[in-house]
DNA sequence: GTGGTGTCTGAACTCATGTTCAGTAATCTA
DNA sequence: TAGATTACTGAACATGAGTTCAGACACCAC
């Protein structure tokens, strides 16, 4: 069970501090970008102890990747749906799976595969269901679907200028027309799809 | 006139070296991960050479950021709609822009407000011409259709992997279920529509 | 108390990186 | 041709970042 990183602060073991502060940090900076001294700032702990509970930087970020992963396989709610899930992550760790998977291809590979696998289930799921149009391209869709929901987090920062908002309120405006597109399309002919299709060679 | 990607290797003078291997450097590890020294040798040229020719690192992402914006108000063909010439900036520039946009907010705000002007003038055009359904928000709908533009390149290391082909092959399998929700949408009742207007209070 | 284990720190070490600099070759101008 | 400007390089410098290390402090078993 992973801690939930809405507890209060005092509340949170040293160890957890640390995780929460580099979430945030690898969320707001990329991995690259961010120093463990930053981090460890944050935290109020010296650089020296993020080494001693996680070995190196990489192994800080295994170890975040690691409790997103736990939490999409939470064992805690096995009722929960697909969709639900992969909602739940978006919500609670979206910036940070965005430019996790988006910026370092060869360690965060695990993390993209786990997202992409629920996103097939969601997939799977609405096709049973009836509560999503099927794609002539299933697998295909399932890839859309994760990277359409990863989009909004990945321009946060423009996001939230452009709205003059927090993110949240700048994700809820944004939620309007897409969900326009995902209700009712966007364009009004077939000449998009038919060039998709054309270019794959199908019919 | 800026000077085409595509021409062959050796008609490029040292400085159009540069810039082309800091695009591809950029591109795929981001401005914070590439190194100088990453770049010069791809270029062929020593790491003082870069500086000397664009000042600093920063420089040479303000040259590289520069040419997007050039090209994105190419003067050259004036005749070219808003929907074009921002699909020829996605085609050309997408994998480098996506990673300018996302990663450094601070230096890449104006490439960001110039690509979402051109997205304004994109709803402006299709609702003009009938092409594109109408939003409730279209200046938000003007976003969406960005953002939703980008992200494909934001992770195109696992389309690549994920469709095991090229990226232009990987991005063309994954145009036909983005066609298909831009043409008929994806989910089947309004539920969705609905939670994102009540969030905003609307009717 | 005593030893041991785990937590935590400041300082130092190592290495990569952006940048500077002196100097050399090439190119241009008159 | 002569001078000046530009293109270009290797080596060195300064800084920042990840990591190491020796040691201090706290807690626990015996």
């Amino acid at each position: 069970m992973s801690s939930d990183t809405t507890l209060p602060w005092s509340d949170l073991k040293m160890s957890a501090r640390i995780v929460a502060a580099a979430f945030k940090r690898f969320a707001r900076n990329g991995f690259a970008a961010a120093t463990i001294r930053e981090i460890a700032a944050d935290a109020g702990v010296s650089a020296a102890l993020v080494i001693h509970h996680f070995g190196s930087k990489d192994g800080l970020r295994r170890e975040c990747n690691r409790r997103v992963v736990d939490f999409l396989r939470d064992k805690g709610r096995p009722d929960a749906s697909a969709a639900e899930r992969l909602d739940a992550v978006f919500v609670q760790y979206g910036s940070y799976a965005t430019r996790a998977v988006a910026e370092d291809s060869e360690e965060s590979r695990e993390l993209f595969d786990v997202l992409l696998g629920m996103a097939r289930a969601v997939v799977a799921e609405g096709a049973e269901s009836g509560s999503l149009r099927g794609s002539s391209d299933p697998d295909a869709q399932a890839m859309a679907l994760l990277v359409l929901g990863l989009t909004p987090f990945a321009f946060s920062a423009h996001l939230t200028r452009w709205a003059d908002a927090g993110l949240d309120a700048a994700m809820a405006r944004l939620a309007v027309p897409i969900a326009e597109i995902y209700t009712r399309g966007l364009v009004t002919d077939s000449g998009l799809l038919d060039a998709a299709m054309g270019v794959r060679g199908e019919r």
